[in-house]
DNA sequence: GATGAATGAGTGTTCATTCAT
DNA sequence: GATGAATGAACACTCATTCAT
């Protein structure tokens, strides 16, 4: 039993967790591991212990946050058995609340301004998009398969519903709250959706 | 003559395009005066003179670097006299390489991310997506009223463009160089067009 | 006419009681030149321009506030005609409210601190209890001199005063308002009058 | 063994030593961490380590100060036996050289300054002098008890002794040097000793 | 007389990190 | 595994002061 490695591996999760709610509240520039620390009630020093770097907890963070969306939703949705309700759940999910609410959206827009000065982050952060991507690729390509849709390029229709996504969470990100998107949210899955509809033999 | 003034104008423009390029650099975490002033030369005492705060600094660069795009785009496109051609050349502006590369892509974000923690930067964010709206219900508006297009929704038509147009931005910007956005690009930006067709009497 | 002279000294004055308010508010540590110049709403320089030396302004400043003790009770105290009864408003004077509350008890123990590494400070206090030594031994002596009290040492007296009217605003000053000095300052008072009766022929 | 703590107390105290020196020579304003610590030969932030404030410091060193009165005399007095006696001796000690050089002058009374700016100091000094005054109050009411003295308020006289040592203090600190304040030191002492004989049966 | 630009030293404090325990 | 001592660089910011205007 790895026992000691366990406890190593929870310590670290739980100090990645004070680091990400520090974050959230300070931005980059007021996450310091000192912070991090007294948050927990722990010596800095011990954080060092951990990680041995500042840039290795980033890093690692930045793993840790990505796996959220992955861990949360992919195996939630490869549990519906009919192809085309599964995509269209994806859909679904990529553009829900339960999706942009699932990490900090300070947070998340943070680390995503590091991809552009961290090689790693950026690695981590293409990773978990290509791998949305295949999700999506694959079931649009199992629906062809199937005979459901036809004439559809799967990558750039993945490409397509990513963007939708983004875009959506960005922009409600900034105005929401003051005024719905509700609306804005039903024509972009009404967009999504067309291209299903309009490839339909 | 106001000459003074117009000099320390200057002297401030000149403190922020050297704050721009150290964050552009190092992030929100490196960006300090200090490194700001000695890129200048100077002392950092004196950019607090200019900016007696770091906050104040901040907020003034977010407006600054906003202030390029209305500054840069949105008076070329008034001078098109046609209603039409002017609305395919915003969405083309948008959508296009001169509106992504014209703020470097990690100082956006790192500006962005600011949003969330300080009331003043969300403020100059959220100014500047209503003056793009604004811009868009307008040409809309223009081109209902002419009876070129019917049955849209301004509104929600400039929302849509927006969120097509950020979503691009995140999506190319993190996966960008390594493959080529133009397929994509240019199904979003059909796809904006379609909504104008497909409403056309 | 020294107008602008005049005028000159006018701004010193007024410069000078917005450095004793920010002296009474945050002490010598905090009393800095540009927190007089922003209280007043001109430009730090602008005191420079005045006092050229912090220091110049420090001695100032103990200079007019030593003066207020002069010039609000000596010349009253020189009104009174009968010599006895001058003598017993002097000490009543000095053990009363309105001398302990005429200057800023921080702001006095601040520059008193000051004549232990500042020669003029401590010149000009000694100067004024110099002064106020002569006022006691002057009424003394007359007093000798009309048979009113005999076999008295007037230095000797003079010192006691002042040393019962130091020792009870110190003590006052810290101790004060949770409990009624009165009764202390009554029995001050009738120790320094004794000397008086025991010395009456 | 608690070896650790006990170091880490005695570099506390080696720093407020240290402070206390700097505090002499230049006074409230002059006193920094940076100075304590280059007269240390450490590093600044080391300081910030073991008092993680300078108010704290502050703080600490004034009650650093007032223990020393506390510690060098009252055990003394306390060894006599006989209660006259000791009183004799206390009002000697109150009035004597060895009390007033114990702490530098200057820096009492930039710490006294503080009393009216910082809560934590004020309750400091007052504790110390109502510690005295109990003192001395004990001491009166043993003497009372013991019937060789009576019709005497020991608070009132407490308030008085205290009253003449500060007043001494002060005036011979300010004045002193130059001439000698023997005379006037037992001016004092024969009248603080007055209310005893006074008051004998 | 008054302001603004500029300097450079210095402020307290925070930072990540190393090392010894 | 965890803590404390210590470092040294860096932080934003304040300071008194000089000089030009």
């Amino acid at each position: 039993m790895a026992r000691p490695k366990d406890r190593a591996e929870a310590r670290k999760k739980e100090i990645l967790e004070n680091f990400y709610a520090v974050l959230a509240e300070e931005g980059l520039e007021g996450a310091s591991m000192g912070k991090i620390a007294s948050r927990m009630g722990i010596h800095p020093s011990l954080i060092v212990h951990y990680f041995s770097n500042k840039e290795e907890m980033v890093v690692e963070l930045v793993e840790y946050m990505l796996a959220m969306y992955e861990e949360t939703f992919l195996p939630r949705l490869q549990e519906i058995p009919d192809p085309e309700e599964r995509l269209l759940a994806s859909i679904d999910a990529f553009l829900g609340q339960d999706w942009a609410k699932l990490v900090d959206i300070s947070v998340f827009y943070s680390c995503y301004s590091l991809c552009f000065r961290n090689a790693r982050v950026r690695d981590s952060f293409q990773r978990m998009y290509s791998r949305l991507r295949e999700v999506l690729v694959g079931e649009m390509s199992e629906l062809m398969d199937l005979g459901v849709v036809v004439r559809a390029d799967p990558g750039r229709f993945a490409d397509f519903i990513i963007s939708l996504m983004e875009g959506y969470y960005f922009y409600s990100g900034l105005m929401g709250d003051d005024r719905s998107f509700d609306e804005l949210r039903r024509l972009l899955k009404a967009n999504a959706l067309a291209v299903l509809r309009v490839d339909r033999p």
